[in-house]
DNA sequence: TATGAATGAGGATTCATTCAT
DNA sequence: AATGAATGAATCCTCATTCAT
């Protein structure tokens, strides 16, 4: 009698396995067979828990879309309040990395499909990713309000280069792994110089 | 009169189908049925010019990069000498920019595709990919000795997310079109603040 | 107070979705899943009933020749004894045309059916068929003794041929629907030319 | 170097495969896989002949349809122009048959699919068949110009039934083969009763 | 140079069936 | 009496590749 329904775990094993195969093979390089062997299935019984290949699909953006917000959202929320707000934008650009890194590929499966999606998933997916970009655009105006954060450029096209620049250090190649404190660092100098 | 021969005339028109293609469905979603019909071809007759469809890619990817590294040179050449050194910048950026959004869809396809390839094939195009990103760092590191790039942090650093960066503005949705003059205004001030 | 187990009502149920499937679709295009859903059941509750397609197939068979054979037979019982024997006649065909045009389908996904059957259900089906051909037969007889239909063909190939006849102009076409009345008495004509 | 190329001969080897196969299990029951065997290719080799199934079945009905509209006129036209007009009716009967019961199974396969097409495949092929019927409905006007056809009927309605009991004589069941020769016999005296 | 024709492997999906619950 | 979950085979289709012409 656990509290976990049995086809809740084999939702989950799926989810993890398709994750994995998205961010190797993007969108239209995996395979639902490959997929449903990681997960210790049959083809056939994917579709028991995903009728077609595109509901699969949203599902793992879905999934991979919360597992960001929710590593960003939690990350900032343990900064206290009256911390140094410049740790609150590390915790942030940390936070980011962290999901993105993260070795269950949920968030990267994400930065790696959707160039690709084709419409009908795309459409729906940039809805829900704007959750996610509204807490970076939220980090930012605090920080801004708070004096630590450049008042010379808008925010909006700011975080988005943040956001694309943080995502571009997820490589799916295994020799190269960039210094992830080095970024942050990086990263940090340019929202928010040092004062003088 | 033309020193081009019938082939490589083919080849080209093969080469910019590829591209389109690949920039729309990535490595593993591109087809090369549809490749051959984008350039007036049967798929048989594509493998007179490329043998197999790692053989394409392998092209495609050194015509992109190729093409984006000549573009940023050329943009980077054609600042003269006693500019503002902050001039070289921008026209860096401009061109890396205008290279990655040409409608031939070269430099897309490198990005689109980069993160999914089999090993085989990554090892040989991150060789390729170094002259581009020598170029850039080229860039930085004359801009730092004029004094306008900041000297708080790691140029290799600095140029992998500025490159990651603008590639992220690169999309195949043809409803998101960046505004790439505040792109590259936003870049500027993170590269090479006002000084006071 | 209804002596009808709910097996019976559910029973009841998947006959009705499967002569509606399988006059749409035939024997082998017929999906038991699409039966199951518009029996409002799981494709795994139609084996408590009928544990293969066949057996369903075989019982959709039965319901369907009886429900014919019975709305034959009744059609030509409701004929009173010293009616004109031609209106005997009329109420067959008619008989015939009502069932194989009713709502129900039940009729129709024989006929649909019938031709495409593997061997093994073919055999158990002629046999049943036989009481349907028999009640034509004996009709078609009475006509003669009584002498109305015509003395120069025999009972047997003319019954096959009107049953035929009328079958045909069963269609799952939604466009096209026959004139029943006219096909009434156009068969009428043939069986029964009027005397001079 | 012969006349007809190796495609078209591949393409009438998958023709016949093709009927036999959906005269045999109609529409929905019917296999490419089956039919490639059959046509000794391997399955992905149909795609090239016929990109899909539908295009195949499409294909195969216009196939039917011409063989059987061919031998159905045909054999009318054998018929001279001084002859007993009952001879022309006789003819066609016949020559409806002898199609039908053809070893190709070219028109059987017609008969055995139309009812279960989809819609899309229906719409076209309903407006071939039209050519079909209007032979026959020429055969009749002609008989009943000649004295010979009945006159108390309504043409098209008669067509239809003679049609339709002609085509059931086509089952695909080895046991049942119909005497042809008492069938026509038959029909010829409900079509045109000898006169007194 | 390019096409025509075919292959074999793999793609996603649908199928009827099974069985524990 | 019915559902949930899975299986394995089969469905049609698309893939990159090959090779004779």
């Amino acid at each position: 009698m656990s509290a976990e329904t049995k086809a809740e775990r084999t939702r989950r094993r799926i989810l993890d396995a398709s994750a994995r195969e998205f961010a190797l093979h993007g969108y239209g390089g995996a395979s639902l067979r490959r997929i449903a062997e990681a997960a210790d299935l049959k083809v056939g019984s994917l579709a028991f828990h995903f009728p077609t290949k595109d509901d699969l699909v949203a599902a793992t953006l879905r999934d991979g879309v919360e597992a960001a917000t929710a590593a960003l959202r939690h990350a900032v929320d343990a900064v206290s309040e009256d911390a140094d707000p410049v740790e609150r934008l590390r915790a942030a650009a940390r936070g980011h990395l962290d999901a993105l890194h993260a070795s269950d590929d949920r968030a990267a499966a994400v930065v790696r499909m959707v160039e690709t999606l084709p419409p009908s998933l795309r459409a729906d997916h940039v809805a829900h990713e704007r959750g996610f970009a509204r807490v970076w655009l939220d980090v930012l105006q605090r920080g801004r309000r708070e004096g630590v954060v450049r008042d010379d450029v808008d925010l909006r096209v700011l975080r988005d280069l943040v956001v694309g620049a943080l995502n571009s250090t997820s490589t799916s190649s295994p020799r190269a792994h960039p210094d992830l404190e080095a970024v942050v660092a990086t990263v940090l100098r340019l929202l928010a110089p040092p004062r003088r």
